[in-house]
DNA sequence: CTGCTAGCATA
DNA sequence: GTATGCTAGCAGA
């Protein structure tokens, strides 16, 4: 007869966490539970020689009892992030173990055991399951027994009535009369199990005692009769299902051989150093006892001849998937040079081409032109997938040699960011998390500081181990990660549907670079100087000393050391703070502080703006290329640098005249286009709130529709005043905002506060009920969601700091709208793309400023693109709100807005 | 030369 | 109250 081995992982995992001391890695990660389950299933491998087996762990989602009853494992806390970071490592782990692991989304563990237990019985087969679980005790028969490993206890259908007074097949019946308070299933009040076998062994069924509630008599009699309508439903939520569909088959559930490198890595990692050196040692047949010699020696090679270039040239054009590194002599993408090029095919195995170092002693290496186009027609094929770790670097490393590098399918740095946004993605740091290995660094083989190599310069054997190594550890990152995302649905949307391909359009936004009118810009910093000259001269005679007015630490001694004026708050560091609110409150007693002001506004346009952006004009191009960064931003928008062209300003009058020298060229105009209210509009989807959504739906002034909900007003009697305060009040929800908040920003006392944000909420019931649940699920599972389903890690979301944890909660209230309209932008980027590119037109995507696309567009392509553009934006999702996008034109961006 | 703080520009 | 990046000043190399 075969046997089936199922383990009800889930339910070791909370008793391991809880049961075990707080084990922690050299990183301090916890590993306590994944110890715990892991040293079960080693006890159960050695106890039990099964034919089939599987480790079945709940999966997330829904189930159909959370319908069936709302607060089902309602009383449950939500899982402790400790837990929860040992969840990854122990599938892994388990996976590596040979062991079939099965997590089906929105069905419990439960039912997934019951089907194939079923299933099992119905082929002849023995089933053991394996759980602490009592409820379990309902599945057993004749060929189903429990094992309850922790305990080492073992029920059949005798030990099941001997335990419980009950047979297997009443067990639901006694479960449902006794209540089960770990799932919030409650039963009979005052029946606990001796009264419940009473009553099933007199009446043998729950139909049965059902049917003849009237003859029980006692208090519990009396609850029997009062629980009545409700017993049919905790009967259902108890019974394990038998019928779930299931992904795989029992024929499936057949274990692998342990994958040993695997699991060296992980054992490393986790450091359980007993398991460690009970793996047999690779290769070599010995044991292993350190991290380093446990891994097979990488084979690096380098490529200084045509020999060995075919031959990687063979491997690489006959390859599914190539991992793939530029070196290069310097960080800036648009003018850095190739040095070198790396690849990797199979992990552990990488080699290093290197064309341009130059040094004292340099062999002599393949000819850089020609290597280079022998290596085009792969580079530029877009059949030929190719891996990297931020291609759009090398993109643009391989543009600036007129290479246009295509079929570009994976990127491990997006990967890591669309798994973990907030963690950091740079090699290193992805090789030591999820690898355990430590690699070499670019200041370990360059140097640091001002006696920094070029890369270049590199002796070409370190080069090669570094190189190399990028490549190869690039292509074990994309084996760890990928599958991470890709079995979820939605994650893989993200990644593979926006991130891959905005990575594309950045780069060519990139390229494209936008236009800059640097006399204006020069002539502005003149005037910008002038007045701050001005300034300066009053504020020393003010003063009655001259003093530098860029010195927050020398204007606190002036205002509050020799003037005496009054200190109205203190900065983080202690120190009598100097910013903008401060002196605007001081500014309406005494002169100096509006000068300051004044000064300070001046200041920062010229510094910034008006004197550095001319100086990041690319002499090659003419034009100022920023570079976008996909990956810092935990919410999933994009970040500008080098410049940063997201914070250019537009609220004061003299800013704006910054960006009337953002221009297009003869022929051409700058072209905007930005989402209406789109943040408001996506917490209306999200939170389903009939009357935000009629609002919108209708095409009201929000803010005025708001304001006369709040005054209870019609929208036409709304005055400025209460629109202004609608406003603050639409903002600070957006930012989960508290009456404090609302108090402060509003200047008015925090019951008034507390007072609007009551009426808004009284008004808008759906938007309060939103907060709460985004609060919830967000302590529950540790992340919030974007409507696409982008994960938004909150790691202190269950901080034992108050403030901390508010803060977590507040950004747990922002994330999802910011992070679905940096979705939904990043969707009609890529659709805009699509157009032009499809379209053959000659109009330039150039600038992204979080709900804004700008545009530089020759005047034949004018009117068709002004009236596309809005279509293409508004036309990416179909929510619950119509998506608005409104688009201007101009000779410069201030004209087009 | 590097890293930190304060302050401030945007959505 | 959310999310960023950049500047100047300043302290310790």
């Amino acid at each position: 007869m075969k046997t089936l081995l199922l383990v009800d992982a889930s339910s070791y995992l909370y008793r391991a966490f809880h049961a075990l001391p707080d084990l922690r890695n050299r990183h301090n990660e916890p590993t306590g539970a994944i110890y715990g389950v892991l040293n079960m299933l080693r006890r159960l491998h050695q106890d039990y020689q099964a034919d089939y087996s599987a480790c079945v762990f709940d999966a997330k989602g829904k189930t159909f009892r959370d319908e069936l009853y709302p607060d089902y494992k309602g009383q449950r806390p939500p899982m402790p992030p400790d837990l929860v970071a040992q969840i990854e490592p122990l599938h892994d782990t388990i996976r590596a173990m040979g062991w079939p692991l099965l997590a089906v989304d929105g069905v419990e563990a439960d039912d997934v055991i019951g089907t194939l237990a079923r299933l099992a019985t119905e082929a002849g087969m023995r089933t053991v399951i394996s759980t602490g679980d009592k409820d379990m005790a309902q599945l057993v028969n004749g060929q189903v027994t429990l094992i309850n490993t922790m305990s080492n206890e073992k029920l059949d259908e005798e030990g099941v009535a001997r335990k419980f007074g009950v047979p297997p097949a009443r067990i639901v019946d006694y479960l449902a009369l006794v209540g089960d308070s770990a799932d919030n299933v409650p039963g009979v009040a005052k029946v606990g199990p001796k009264t419940a076998v009473k009553w099933l062994s007199q009446y043998h069924t729950l139909d049965n005692l059902m049917a003849h509630a009237r003859e029980v008599g006692g208090a519990a009699g009396e609850n029997l009769r009062n629980t009545l309508d409700w017993l049919p439903k905790a009967r259902e939520l108890l019974t394990i299902r038998r019928d779930v569909p299931l992904p795989v088959g029992l024929q499936q559930l057949t274990a692998e051989p342990p994958d040993n490198a695997r699991l060296r890595e992980l054992y490393e990692r986790l450091a359980f150093k007993t398991w460690l050196r009970e793996l047999p040692a690779a290769g070599t047949g010995e044991s292993a006892p350190d991290a380093r010699a446990t891994r097979p020696d990488p084979q690096y090679e380098t490529i200084l001849d045509e020999r060995l270039l075919t031959h990687w040239l063979t491997r690489i054009e006959a390859a599914e998937l190539v991992s793939l590194d530029t070196e290069t002599t310097g960080l800036d993408p648009m003018r850095a040079r190739l040095v070198g090029i790396s690849f990797a095919i199979t992990p552990h195995q990488a080699a290093y081409l290197p064309l341009a170092h130059h040094y004292a002693g340099a062999p002599q290496q393949l000819d850089f032109a020609k290597t280079l186009e022998r290596l085009k027609p792969w580079l530029e094929n877009p059949a030929k997938p190719k891996l990297g770790q931020n291609l759009k670097y090398d993109s643009h490393i391989f543009a600036n040699h007129g290479i246009a590098l295509q079929g570009i399918t994976h990127d491990t740095l997006l990967q890591s960011y669309v798994l973990e946004s907030h963690k950091t993605h740079d090699m290193d740091a992805l090789a030591a998390r999820h690898l355990g290995i430590k690699t070499l660094t670019y200041a370990e083989v360059a140097g640091k500081g001002a006696k920094q190599i070029g890369f270049a310069q590199v002796a070409l054997d370190t080069a090669t181990a570094y190189a190399a190594e990028d490549a190869d550890i690039t292509l074990q990152l994309h084996h760890n990660l990928y599958p991470q995302i890709s079995r979820d649905a939605r994650l893989d949307f993200i990644y593979r549907e926006i991130e891959v391909p905005v990575s594309q359009v950045l780069f060519h936004v990139e390229r494209n670079g936008v236009l800059i009118d640097s006399k204006l810009l020069a002539n502005q910093s003149r005037v910008l100087g002038e007045k701050m000259l001005t300034l300066e001269q009053e504020a020393y005679q003010l003063a009655g000393q001259p003093f530098n007015l860029n010195s927050p630490k020398q204007i606190q001694e002036i205002l509050f050391g020799r003037l005496g004026l009054p200190i109205k708050k203190k900065t983080p560091g202690g120190a009598p703070s100097t910013d903008e609110d401060v002196l605007q409150q001081l500014a309406l007693d005494y002169p100096l502080p509006k000068i300051l002001l004044d000064f300070r506004g001046l200041s920062k346009l010229k510094s910034t703006y008006t004197d550095k952006l001319p100086r990041m004009v690319d002499p090659a191009t003419g034009r100022v290329h920023t570079s976008y960064n996909q990956a810092v931003a935990v919410t999933g928008r994009l970040a500008s640098a080098d410049p940063n062209l997201q914070n250019i300003p537009v609220r004061s009058e003299e800013g704006r005249h910054i960006r009337e020298a953002f221009i297009a060229p003869p022929g051409s105009r700058i072209v905007s286009a930005d989402y209406s209210q789109i943040e408001l509009r996506i917490m209306a989807h999200l939170s389903g709130d009939a009357n935000l959504l009629r609002a919108f739906a209708a095409g009201e002034d929000i803010h005025r529709a708001t304001a006369a909900e709040i005054f209870s007003c019609t929208p036409l009697e709304v005055t400025p005043e209460q629109r202004r305060y609608a406003k603050v009040i639409n903002f600070g929800l957006i930012y989960g905002m508290s009456s404090f908040g609302l108090a402060s920003q509003l200047n008015i006392d925090r019951s008034a506060a507390q007072a609007y944000m009551e009426r808004y909420f009284e008004r808008y019931p759906g938007v309060a009920r939103y907060m709460e649940h985004t609060r919830d699920m967000a302590k529950r599972q540790g992340y919030v969601e974007t409507v696409f389903g982008r994960r938004l890690w909150l790691p202190e979301i269950n901080a034992a700091s108050g403030p901390r944890r508010q803060a977590a909660e507040r950004a747990a209230i922002n994330a999802p709208m910011q992070g679905t309209a940096a979705d939904l932008i990043k969707l009609a980027m890529i659709a805009v793309h699509r157009w032009l590119q499809e379209e053959k037109m000659q109009t330039l995507l150039v600038m992204q400023v979080h709900d804004e696309l700008v545009l530089e567009v020759p005047q034949a392509e004018l009117a068709l693109v002004k009236h596309e553009l809005p279509r293409l934006m508004a036309g990416v999702a179909s929510l619950a709100v119509p998506l608005v996008a409104e688009v201007g034109e101009g000779a410069n961006w201030e004209q087009a807005h």
